[in-house]
DNA sequence: GCCTGTGAATGATTTCACAGCA
DNA sequence: TGCTGTGAAATCATTCACAGGC
C-alpha cells in the first residue's frame, strides 16, 4: 500500500529550494540540515525527516550536497518542466499579473488571457490577445494549459472558478477575495494579501 | 496563567469572517457551523471549537447570529481600527500595490511610500508622494505606522526588512521572492505567487 | 567528531460524542 | 428535535535520541 506524504511537507519543499537557491548564491556547495533550518527558522530534524519521505539526499558527517538537493526537490515537485497557465480577467490585477517577471523565470508561463467584457476581446496585453472567455475549453485543450489563474472581481470569480473545472483545469491560483470552492481533484491556492493582513493584526498592539 | 491559542485557528479566524460575509450577502441571518463548515469545507467540530476559544457566540438549537459574530470576530482580530501601513519599493509590483483597491476597504491604508532610488523619490504615486528610506523611521513613529509591505527587488528585500524592523515596525507583508527573517516579536506574512504555484505542482498529472 | 536517516516519544490539532439548552 | 460548547479520544505532526556511516 502506497504511504502518503503530508500535505505540509509539501508545502515546505518549496521554502527548502528557496533556501538552497540563496546557498547557492552564497558559493555554498554542501549545507547540514542544521544550516538550513538556520536559514528558514525549523528545525534540523523536520527538514531531515522531510527530506526522508522521498529518499536519501545526504552524507553522513557532511551534509546535503545543494545542487544535488535542488535538483531533487525540483524533480519531486514536477518542477522540471514548463507550465502553462491561463489567466482569467485582464483588468488593473490582471495586468499587474501579466507583467508580474517571477513567473516565467521559474517555469510558469502565462500563454492564454480571457475576458468575458467584449470592450477587452482582441486587445493586446503584455504581448498576448486577450479572447473571448467562449473560447476557454478549446484553449485549455489544445495548448496543454494545467493552471488557471483567476483575476476577476469577487463576484464573478466562484463562476469563473466553476467554469475552468468544468473545462478541465487542474488548479487554480485564485487573487479574488473570496472564499472560493473547488471539487475534490482540483488544487485552489489564494493569493489575498487582505486575509494575511487580517490573520497579522491579531498579534499587534 | 494565559492560555495561549493555537496559530492556526488565529489563521481560520479571517476565513470565517468572509464566510459570514458570503452569509450576509445572502440575506442569512442565523447560520450554523455544518452550514459555514461547508462554505469553507471544515468539519462544524473545528468551527465551534475554534470559536469556544473566545467565547459563546452561538444559540443552542439555532446556530450563530450572522452579523453578530462577524462583529465579534472583527473585535478578536482587532479589525475594528483602521490600520495604517508603509510601502517600500514603488516600482512595477509596488505601484500595483497602491492601485489594489481591497486594502483600503478593509481598514489597511497605505499612507507613505519609500523607495532607494532618487529618481523615484518626490514623485507622486496614486496620491502618495514617494519618500526618501532615510525619512522611514520619523515617518512609522509620527504617523502610527504598524505594518510594513515590502515589494523591492529580491536582492534587497532582507535589507529593507532590517531597516523596517530597526525602524520598530511591527509586521511585515513581504512580496519579495526570498526566505525572509524577522526577530521574534515581529510578524510576517509572505504574498508569494511562485511559491504557491510550486507547492500545487506536486499534485498535477 | 560530525551529520544523516529514522523509529519511538512527545506534543499539537482535529474529531468524536454527548450533556445541556432553546 | 437541532444545535452549541466541550472534555475525552483519536489522529496527525514535530522533536528526540541514537545507530550507523563518512
Amino acid at each position: 500500500m502506497e504511504i502518503s506524504i503530508p500535505e505540509v511537507v509539501i508545502l515546505r519543499l518549496p521554502l527548502y529550494l528557496r533556501a538552497l537557491n540563496l546557498c547557492s548564491d552564497e558559493g555554498l556547495e554542501i549545507v547540514s540540515s542544521r544550516e538550513l533550518g538556520v536559514k528558514l527558522q525549523l528545525t534540523p530534524a523536520q527538514i531531515r525527516k522531510d527530506l526522508s519521505y522521498f529518499g536519501k539526499f545526504g552524507k553522513q558527517g557532511k551534509g546535503y550536497n545543494v545542487k544535488r538537493l535542488a535538483g531533487e526537490l525540483r524533480r519531486i515537485l514536477k518542477l522540471d518542466r514548463e507550465w502553462a497557465m491561463a489567466l482569467v480577467g485582464v483588468g488593473r490585477l490582471g495586468r499587474a499579473i501579466l507583467n508580474y517577471g517571477h513567473f516565467s523565470t521559474e517555469g510558469f508561463s502565462i500563454i492564454a488571457a480571457f475576458d468575458t467584457d467584449p470592450a477587452q476581446v482582441g486587445k493586446k496585453v503584455s504581448g498576448l490577445t486577450v479572447q473571448n472567455i467562449s473560447e476557454l475549453r478549446p484553449t485549455l485543450a489544445d495548448r496543454g494549459i494545467s493552471i488557471g489563474i483567476v483575476a476577476v472581481p469577487p463576484g464573478e470569480a466562484q463562476n469563473m472558478i466553476n467554469l475552468l473545472v468544468a473545462c478541465g483545469i487542474q488548479a487554480v491560483l485564485n487573487y479574488a477575495p473570496i472564499v472560493a470552492r473547488v471539487p475534490k481533484g482540483v488544487r485552489l491556492r489564494d493569493i489575498d494579501p487582505v486575509t494575511a493582513l487580517r490573520s497579522v493584526t491579531y498579534y499587534l498592539r
